[in-house]
RNA sequence: GCCGGGGUGGCGGAAUGGUAGACGCGGCGGACUUAAAAUCCGCUUCUCGAAAGAGAGUGUGGGUUCGAGUCCCACCCCCGGCACCA
């Protein structure tokens, strides 16, 4: 009797002989090219669902891929340890971040172990462990040092839930807690931020990146880069010292349609500009304006509101004056935070018109224009009217003309304006790591010196819910000595942005135990950047935007610690799996746990049904008989290669297509794996099987070619099923290791058909078929059709217009 | 509204402008079994037909081409992201 494929004790065995063997580790000493294959490291939650394993699997599949290609490869794993779930387990159920945090850790290490990745565990990085949160508070100095830091009072977007403070990124939906779905409000604080704008221009360049193009888009989108001129207006105001006002413009070309100009209403002119007669009118509009939520203010459907100020600005260009309105359309933090109101030509100046009976004066006119009412913005190009010495002008031409005018006289400047606002990284919490600065009555703020680092989270810290970081009340973490004058000082008790830890965790793979700096300059050096970087595509503008940035950032501080330009060359995202019609979510109740499956069909099978079930990037529904499908698979594979063979009469004919078939098995398998196409890859190596079935059962080619056959199967099939594949291996006494071993060669020649099947077609439309040798010209290939009894009677009195001949393809008759 | 990605059998999905539906699931039929499970073999896009075969067919409508799931134009629907950014 056979032995029975059983995943569940193959599958520890290995686990532990690789382990025990240091079959994965890996060094930089090797004589072979070096890939980098990198999957996101997974937050520090608890529990490994399926999603995981559909980030991590095909990943590992792949990293061993190219390890068998004779790449030295690094295929790390590690932790995102900070953050707030730790600590609202704290405030929930009393346990301390940290305990929370390990825990967790070492339940999914487990669980991440029985998929049997090539980790090696050696270089694990724990973000939360101060040995790396030193390096992350290292960074924060050097950005500091190097002017990229800096404090300063902020409206914040602030979780009443969660009590703390989120980045813009974190806001969902207009105005919701991107993790509680409570609404947002702001609220000013002094906060941190890192200078990101300074590289909003470098940050748009992908050029050298594999990368795909959604990503590139929402980070663009992202920056949002707006090319325009900053014009001046006049003002005219009793008291008032400003005598002008700059706006920001995309349009300068319609600058003879201002009929008004808008504030936004926090603008810091606005009491000045306000005549007395409207001082009532203008603050009640301001505090309906603050009673208003924030994400109503974004919201487009909502009617246009606004007050007069009541006092007048000039438009440089005509010398006329236009009335000042405050509105909560104009966003102080974009441009100059003031508009040129240009009804004409732009919607919501349009509406805003409309809405406050403004004049609305066309100075584009489309070719149809006929002076007409105009009834709704127009935003295209078109020729200048109502526009003095510019009329008749293209509009782009008007563009370049006006700025070139105020440009020599003094009213403005060709400009470009952005988006993209710097990165807040102060955050009101415990859990993560403590911001290194100390402030000090004598010397004001003063960061930690290097020496002095890490600065520790207190272990004894308090966990309510006051909205405040637990260490405001930690007097032995708060008080402290400057470090320049020795006097009594406190501590910065704001921790850092967990993003901050993970915009660097992949430099720190590369030497996890280095404690002279964040990294060995010399391993950074051999294994960075990383190839190949995949997984969720919700990490588009937050960890990947910001990783990108640390990298300029710091190689523009030391070029000797930092000397490439961009941190993820290729970058892949997997798609969602999802299960009963939904993306899976706790809340739904509809996760997938992936240890009943491993426990019961085997790790192998998880991994190679999460493949199959479609293309990695789109994801997919999960399905408990699917994967049967897969787990039946393993089964034949195993049957297969267990069952053993014994040749009868060999057939020429089997043995060529056998040795075709396993040649181009190889090929193709290998096409799949360098494209990611693992569902593929999978379904052509099902077929192997499926050949290989029947060769058996008609025992019809040599021994040592049904051995090859079978040598070849494993080794295709070892990055996908490790496990299975290894102990199939060792049971044929191979030698140990199969993970050590070339991926498969091929022979173009014999990988390509010898006998095709050639379509014939009559007007396009399929009527009989032929089997022919590949080489066939197109004399005999024509010839042949002839002779087909079918087409001869489908032609049979038709005038034959031509024949088309594809090579190997088809012939295509037109007829009449 | 804008920017991406999709729409193919009962289902997941394959198809360098050249035989649509590989591979798998499910279903149907058969073998093995006292029986069931498991396993193995065969069939399985739809319509008509006993069959041979014929016709239709890749979201909709046009177009290019000898030939379109694939290219072009217009539109519909689904998913993801962004959105009063001047």
């Amino acid at each position: 009797m056979v032995h029975r494929y059983q995943p569940r004790e193959i599958e520890n065995k290995w686990q532990e002989r690789w382990d025990t063997d240091h079959l994965y580790e890996v060094g930089e000493s090797s004589n072979l090219p070096k890939f980098y294959a990198l999957t996101m490291l997974p937050y520090t939650s608890g529990d490994l669902h399926i999603g995981h394993w559909y980030a991590m699997a095909p990943s590992d599949v792949y990293a061993r891929f190219k390890r068998m290609q004779g790449f030295n490869v690094l295929h790390p794993m590690g932790f995102d340890a900070f953050g707030l779930p730790a600590e609202n387990a704290a405030i929930k159920h009393g346990i301390h971040p940290y305990e929370w945090t390990i825990n967790n850790i070492e339940k999914m290490r487990r669980q991440l172990k029985s998929m049997g990745a090539i980790y090696d565990w050696n270089r694990e990085v724990i973000s939360c462990h101060p040995e790396y949160y030193k390096w992350t508070q290292w960074f924060f100095l050097k950005f500091y040092q190097a002017g990229l830091a800096y404090r300063a009072k902020a409206p914040v977007n602030w979780c009443p839930n969660c009590k703390t403070v989120l980045a813009n990124e974190q806001v969902v939906g207009g105005n919701l807690c991107e993790r509680c779905g409570t609404e947002v409000n702001k609220k000013d604080l002094e906060q941190w931020f890192l200078k990101i704008t300074q590289y909003a221009e470098e940050l748009l360049d992908f050029s050298d990146l594999i990368w795909p193009e959604k990503i590139k888009t929402m980070q663009k989108n992202w920056i949002g880069k707006s090319e325009g001129a900053e014009i001046s207006f006049g003002l005219e105001c009793e008291g008032l010292e400003q005598k002008e006002i700059k706006v920001f413009t995309t349009r300068p070309d319609t600058i003879f349609g201002v009929t008004f100009f808008l504030l936004a209403p926090e603008n810091s002119l606005v009491p000045q500009l306000t005549t007395p007669d409207h001082q009532e009118e203008v603050a009640e509009y301001i505090s309906w304006c603050r009673r208003q939520a924030d994400y109503m203010r974004t919201s487009m459907d909502r009617e246009k509101t606004g007050a007069f100020l009541g006092s007048y600005a000039i438009n440089k260009l005509n010398g006329e004056k236009v009335p000042i309105w405050i509105t909560d359309y104009v966003l102080p933090s974009y441009g100059t935070g003031a508009v040129m109101g240009v009804p004409a030509h732009d919607e919501r100046d349009f509406e805003f018109a409309r809405k406050f009976h403004l004049p609305i004066r066309p100075v584009i006119a489309l070719p149809e224009h006929a002076g007409n009412e105009v009834l709704q913005a127009y935003d295209g190009q078109g020729i200048m009217i109502n526009s003095g010495e510019f009329n008749g002008l293209s509009s782009e031409r008007g563009y370049e003309a006006v700025c070139d005018l105020i440009e020599k006289r003094g009213f403005g400047k060709r400009t470009v304006t952005y988006r993209l606002r710097d990165w807040l990284i102060s955050r009101q919490r415990y859990w993560g790591a403590p911001i290194p600065v100390v402030y000090c009555p004598k010397c004001g703020t003063v960061p930690v010196p290097e020496e002095d680092l890490p600065v520790l989270l207190p272990p004894n810290a308090e966990f309510r819910p006051t909205g405040e970081s637990p260490l405001k009340y930690c007097p032995e973490f708060v008080n402290t000595t400057c470090p320049i004058c020795s006097g009594p000082a406190q501590r910065e008790t704001d921790t850092l942005d967990t993003f901050m830890c993970s915009s660097w965790y992949y430099l720190r793979y590369s030497s996890t135990r280095a404690d002279a700096g964040p990294f060995d300059i010399q391993k950074l050096k051999y294994w960075l950047p990383v190839d190949l970087y995949t997984g969720g595509a919700e990490h588009a503008v937050m960890h990947l935007f910001y990783s990108r940035f640390f990298i300029k950032a710091m190689r523009d501080i030391d070029r000797n610690l930092i000397n490439f330009d961009e941190p993820f060359k290729r970058l892949f995202n997997q798609g969602i799996i999802a299960y009963h019609g939904g993306k899976m979510s706790k809340s739904k109740g509809n996760v997938i746990a992936p240890d009943k499956y491993v426990s019961t069909m085997g790790a192998d099978t998880v991994r190679a049904y999460l493949m199959f079930i479609g293309p990695w990037e789109l994801g997919g529904g999960w399905s408990d008989r699917g994967i049967r499908g897969i787990s039946r698979w393993l089964n034949r594979v195993w049957n297969l290669v267990e069952n053993g063979y014994s040749p009868d009469v060999v057939d020429e004919k089997a043995k060529k297509e056998l040795t075709h078939i396993i040649h181009k098995t190889i090929k193709k398998t290998g096409e799949d794996m360098e494209n990611l196409r693992f569902n593929t890859m999978l379904a052509c190596l099902m077929e192997f099987t499926n050949h290989l079935s029947k060769v058996q059962e008609d025992r019809n080619v040599p021994d040592d070619l049904w051995q090859e056959a079978i040598k070849c199967l494993l080794l295709l099939l070892a990055p996908t099923a490790p496990h299975i594949t290894e102990e199939l291996w060792s049971r044929r006494n191979y030698k140990y290791s199969i993970h050590n071993q070339p991926w498969p060669k091929f022979d173009a020649r014999l990988a390509e058909e010898e006998q095709i099947t050639l379509a014939i077609q009559i007007n396009g439309k399929l009527r009989d078929k032929v089997l022919v040798p590949a080489s066939i010209r197109e004399a005999e290939a024509t010839e042949l059709v002839w002779e087909r009894t079918k087409i001869k009677s489908y032609t049979k009195g038709k005038e034959i217009l031509k024949t088309i001949y594809v090579p190997g393809r088809v012939v295509n008759i037109v007829i009449k």
